[in-house]
DNA sequence: TATGGGGTTGGAGTGCGCTCCAAGCAAGCG
DNA sequence: CGCTTGCTTGGAGCGCACTCCAACCCCATA
């Protein structure tokens, strides 16, 4: 069996001061300065709907985004950024009323850095208990994929006995 | 950041051939022979509501429960360890219709085997994949973390400067 | 100028997995 | 006997996370 290693990351004195912390090593479409993706080119960046996108926006999940001359929504490398990390969240089964609630703490500033970090650390322990119980899950499903893998092999020496 | 382990299960010669294959290393309540538990019971073992496990009766997820003279539901030992695995599997994320599946080609009999080996198989993929995503997050999840500790670490400094 | 292809909005609808309700029945107890 | 407790049923309702609709706007190309 397979074993994953999580890599502690360290985050530099580089570290800007900007509401999405400890730039990710993510490549994005177009450089700083020419990214205004229209919602089209978010969804084949993301693989979300204009309806996903729109919706966030409304409930306050993303904050304002841009918008050009005629009001059509220009999304920018951070947008990018931060869906990129809600998709994270969504992934630990993070309920999108505590996204929401940890975008707001984004949205009021460096004040909010310790009730931040408390949040990302609980949800740090559920990711670990969930990771943990998918691991006994792989064992249990493990032990009956043999038994049929048996039961298997026992009707093939039946056959040709 | 510690690892876990997946062990690789064997099932002897002496897998019985019953509906859940395999046994499990589960302890039950009460032995066979006096297990008749009533709906509270389970409720207060698997930790399911009454609602949840009467529905998952009708929606064909578990065959037909014992009943008392009276038309109570008696639960045995094996109805246990049956949601037990479809804990498992409801942990897989795996839906509800997709058990059913399963459930009905446990009840079609032994000519089921392959099938139901080829659905563990790919649920068992699933987890693979499930697990390494929740990894990824992990790492995300460190790097920022250590970037608000790092930041709460900058402002002491400046405090006690 | 018409047509098509993108975008906008508020609000309604959908699918899933429960969750609850109302009405009723059987057993046990004072 | 009345009362409580625990169970029964079919069907309705709920919360979440989208998902879609209708009506509209703007702009580029034929």
């Amino acid at each position: 069996m397979t074993v994953m290693q999580t890599t502690a990351a360290t985050s530099g004195p580089n570290a800007t001061r900007t509401d999405i912390c400890s730039a990710p090593p993510r490549r994005h479409p177009r450089p700083d300065g020419q990214d205004r993706y229209t919602i089209s080119e978010v969804v084949a960046f993301t693989g979300l709907t204009a309806h996903t996108l729109r919706w966030y926006e409304r409930i306050g999940l993303m904050s304002h985004i841009d918008r050009s001359h005629t009001g059509q929504r220009r999304y920018t490398n951070r947008d990018l950024d931060w869906l990129d990390f809600v998709g994270k969240l969504r992934m630990t089964g993070m309920p999108v009323a505590d996204m929401v609630r940890y975008a707001e703490l984004v949205r009021e500033g460096e004040s909010t850095y310790a009730q931040r970090q408390e949040l990302l650390a609980a949800t740090r322990r559920d990711v670990l208990t969930r990771i943990a119980e998918l691991q006994d899950t792989l064992a249990v499903l493990d032990r009956k994929i043999s038994f049929y893998a048996d039961a298997d092999r026992v009707r093939e020496a039946e056959r040709t006995r």
